[in-house]
RNA sequence: GCGAGAGUGGCGGAACUGGCAGACGCGCCGGCCUUAGGAGCCGGUGGGGCAACUCGUGCGGGUUCGAGUCCCGCCUCUCGCACCA
């Protein structure tokens, strides 16, 4: 023992010991329930930052919670080791990504263990390996077969300069990161998922997950399923031709008053000569803006151009003119739509710049004067009325209320064959291509003889994986011309296997998302080559109770991950509809000046040089009472030093202890005091395991810091009371074990509870339970009111019936004087917590 | 604009299904110990008042014996989406 806590001497000692142990290690447990806890994926930059520190303390409480409750706990970790950032490190330094790599990841992987966290290293898997992307080229074949993946053509950025494709992160402002050219766009084959085919299953899902609101609206509104009705506007004097529009307001169709369709919409080649010029000249100037303002810039003013076309209102029957509308988006429904200005903001802000005429055909009331009245003010205001009502002038559906009056125009629409009911979504298909060394090759060859129109022939699976070739950096990472893998002849010449003559490899790589869609279910079986996992692994595993990360992945990882869950269990590979039940998204951390830490601010706190100064029980203890889990945190080295003097007095506590432990006997028969230490110790479990349960790890320590508290100055007056000491100082150790282990363990043995084999770990982590007798309390505080006021306090028998309850809270000398000459008008008894006399006056 | 979340001491934050607001920690104040302490220990700490008491959970209403918690109407902040028809 020494006499001050030193945690370099005894951290690095303890994690030895569970390594030696095997004490993390899943599956061993099998007649136990099973729980799957789980961090997502890091990047392995060189270093862990406190971002990474935040995540795995909390999956780590659990793990070693559920552990200690006897669960057969999997927690398992890896690399997501794939990735543009290698990519891009590699053409500014030229160090090939997989010499970096390893080295990152070994780097990176010491801290976690520096911290303590408990991993089943036997599981751990890098995406890079060619025994993990196999499986990715595996799911790729599946996939096509399915229809699931497909090739199209999409728009991409293309730097002119270096010849090359652009990644959006690789484009700033518009320009080359590189070159500083101007970005165009291009339009190239990719290959694509088709996530569309599972948007209604993605958004059902949603219904039955334990997910922060948060992520759960904004995969809601990612997906963005909206109801309506597709109905076609004939166009006047252009034969048959006619404009298809989607609208979910079908009731406000009398108002439609003109039709705005996208700059690039086909129809308009049917526009009078006179116009092309113009149109053209309109489509070409909004294409340049939408390039230049980049994504998410807000948009210029709405403008547009008089198509010069008519169409005829299939309801109203009146001509209506033809615009060409910035706003309106070749994308989404069908690039054109009805323009109701009396009951859409944006179809009146266009409508006043051009003049163009404003019906009313909805209104609030169905009475008419009320009517008359709150119309005549939208006007006066130049307001729209986009809320539901009831139609007016709008023929034989007059008097009907919108919600009603949307089916009735539907189905009239489709009684005369002009319409249908739709559904749009603002999801789109997921393109995967990257024009990228450092990922997944696309199993896929290219064949003039048996694959003419470059379709695409895939590879067999039993020649899987294609492995990625090595190459001379230098002279492929350039990050100019075509895509690296195109330059290196060796790899890229092969044969087709069909017929065996000359063919060329797909020169593509996946997104790395796709790496990240499934991971969690390859830790179940991490070394089977048959495939992705076994069944009986994903049967026993999945799925995962717990998954953690930050909200910065509430909608692509997450949804991917969502998305590849619904497809693996098409290929019956597991039977389960969504990959993680309860979601935990995390806070920031913010530095020391209260703002996120970054390099480029300069204050970045490392998790290493805490662990150097105070040791991982500090740093994990700071992490976890700093906040609640999902708030975000300020970094204080106040409150390090705070936890870093609380675990020096608990070590102070228990050493100060031992002396006083000798000839110590059953605790059962401690009174006075001993037996209060007692009590609270009990209490103090179940509250701990309540908190704990609750992922509450702020308040589990302050309880934690409470019973420390109680438990200091204590001198055992009798063998009994020795034996209650020790027993409730080894319950603070307990309770402590999943948040700061390295401290417990030592603790634990300093009480004497050698912990020398692995039988011997499992004493220390079986989890303790509160003996309900001594949680109980036989005497309560109860806080005596007059009128809601607090006037007193008593203390009083728990099993004490309410008339005496009553009776000894109106004689507390406190509280007399309030009822002095006052009418009890009523007397409000809560059990065991307050007593509220009401009086007159 | 739409969606989600949050406003409680000097600070981070507690408060289970309405029941003693401010647990726990930081900071601060006082004391002890010490050659010394930026170590450790003990005590205090929402505002006002000598006190009895009183005021206090963003603002304004309401329900209730009782509201940080529930209802209605606002304000502010954070995050996400942003011409989605």
């Amino acid at each position: 023992m020494q006499d001050r806590y030193d945690p370099k001497s005894i951290e690095p000692k303890w994690q030895q010991r569970w390594a030696d142990l095997s004490v993390d290690k899943a599956g061993g447990r099998t007649g136990a329930p099973k729980y799957y806890v789980l961090a997502m994926l890091p990047y392995p930059s060189g270093e862990m930052h406190m971002g990474h520190a935040r995540v795995y303390s909390i999956t780590d409480v659990l793990a070693r919670y559920y552990r200690k409750k006897g669960l057969d706990v999997l927690h398992p970790f890896g690399w997501d080791s794939f990735g543009l950032p290698a990519e891009n490190a590699a053409i500014k330094e030229g160090v090939h990504p997989a010499l970096r790599t390893p080295r990152n990841i070994a780097s990176f992987k010491q801290d976690v263990i520096a911290m303590g966290i408990s991993v089943d290293w036997s599981r751990e898997i890098a995406t890079s390996d060619p025994e993990y992307y196999r499986w990715n080229q595996w799911f790729f074949l599946k996939m096509l077969e399915l229809g699931i993946v497909y090739r199209r053509r999409s728009k991409v950025n293309f730097c002119p300069s270096c010849n090359t494709v652009l990644a959006n992160e690789q484009v700033e402002d518009g320009l080359c990161w590189r070159c500083g050219s101007k970005v165009l766009e291009r339009e190239i084959p990719e290959w694509a998922f088709r996530i569309t085919r599972y948007a209604d299953a993605l958004l059902e899902g949603l219904e039955k997950l334990d997910w922060p609101e948060r992520v759960v609206a904004m995969q809601r509104n990612w997906i963005g399923r909206s109801d309506g009705l597709e109905i076609d506007f004939p166009l006047v004097d252009s034969g048959n031709a006619k404009i298809r529009v989607f609208t979910t307001r079908a009731d406000t169709i009398f108002g439609a008053t003109y039709m705005a369709v996208a700059p690039d919409h086909p129809l308009l080649k049917l526009a009078p000569a006179e116009k092309k010029a113009e149109l053209a000249a309109f489509a070409e100037k909004i294409r340049a803006a939408k390039k230049a303002l980049g994504e998410g810039a807000q948009m210029a003013e709405k403008e547009g151009v008089d198509t010069g076309l008519r169409a005829r209102n299939p309801f109203t029957n009146q001509e209506i003119p033809v615009w060409a509308a910035n706003f309106v988006l070749s994308g989404y429904g069908t690039g054109a739509v009805m323009s109701v200005p009396a009951h859409d903001e944006r179809d009146l802000e266009f409508a006043t710049r051009y003049q163009l005429p404003v019906k009313y055909v909805v209104r609030p009331s169905d009475d008419e004067e009320v009517t008359v009245v709150a119309a005549r003010k939208l006007v006066a205001d130049q307001k729209a009325y986009t809320d539901y009502g009831f139609l007016f002038d709008s023929g034989q559906f007059s008097g009907m209320p919108s919600a009603q009056a949307r089916l009735a125009i539907a189905a009239e629409a489709q009684r005369r064959a002009i319409g249908k009911p739709a559904v749009n979504y603002h999801l789109r298909d997921w393109g995967f291509s990257r024009q990228r060394y450092w990922g997944t090759p696309i199993p896929i060859v290219y064949c003039d003889k048996d694959d003419p129109e470059h379709k695409g022939i895939p590879v067999p699976v039993d020649q899987l994986p294609v492995v990625l070739p090595d190459i001379d950096v230098k002279e492929v990472l350039t990050g100019m011309g075509e895509p690296p893998l195109a330059k290196v002849s060796s790899w890229i010449n092969t044969t087709c296997p069909k017929c065996g003559g000359p063919a060329r490899r797909e020169a593509e790589t996946m997104d790395t998302f796709v790496d990240s869609a499934w991971y969690f279910a390859r830790y179940l079986d991490p070394k089977n080559d048959q495939l992705p996992f076994s069944r009986e692994a994903a049967d026993r595993f999945l799925p995962v109770d717990v998954y953690v990360g930050g909200p910065e992945h509430a909608v692509m990882h997450l949804l991917y991950f969502r998305f590849w869950t619904k497809v693996m269990k098409e290929l019956g590979l597991c039977n389960i509809d969504e990959p993680a039940q309860r979601l935990v998204t995390q806070g920031i951390v913010k530095g020391r000046d209260g703002e996120k830490m970054s390099k480029s601010k300069g204050n970045v706190v490392s998790p290493r040089d805490i662990i150097g100064r105070y040791g991982a029980d500090t740093a994990r203890l700071f992490i976890l009472f700093a906040a609640p889990a999902e708030k975000d945190m300020d970094w204080s080295d106040e409150q390090v030093e705070g936890q870093y003097r609380f675990l020096g007095r608990l070590w102070r506590l228990v050493h100060g202890a031992l002396p006083k432990l000798e000839g110590r006997a059953d605790p059962a028969g401690a009174m006075g005091e001993a037996l209060e230490a007692r009590r609270k110790a009990h209490r103090t479990v179940a509250k701990v395991t309540q908190q704990l349960e609750r992922l509450q790890f702020n308040t589990a320590i302050s309880s934690l810091m409470e019973l420390s508290n109680a438990l200091t100055g204590l001198e055992p007056a009798d063998a009994a009371a020795k034996g209650a000491l020790h027993e409730a100082l080894s319950l603070l150790v307990q309770l402590l074990a999943p948040l700061a282990p390295h401290m417990a363990e030592e603790l634990w043995a300093e009480l004497g509870n050698s912990a020398a084999t692995r039988e011997d770990e499992l004493t220390l982590r079986a989890w303790p339970t509160a003996d309900p007798a001594l949680v109980a309390e036989d005497l309560v505080t109860v806080a005596v009111q007059v009128n809601g006021k607090l006037r007193g306090q008593i203390q009083i028998a728990a099993a004490a019936p309410e008339d005496q309850v009553r009776a000894a809270a109106a004689a507390d000398p406190k509280v007399v004087p309030w009822l002095e000459g006052k009418q009890i008008k009523k007397v409000v008894v809560i059990p065991k917590r307050l007593v509220n006399f009401v009086v007159a006056g």
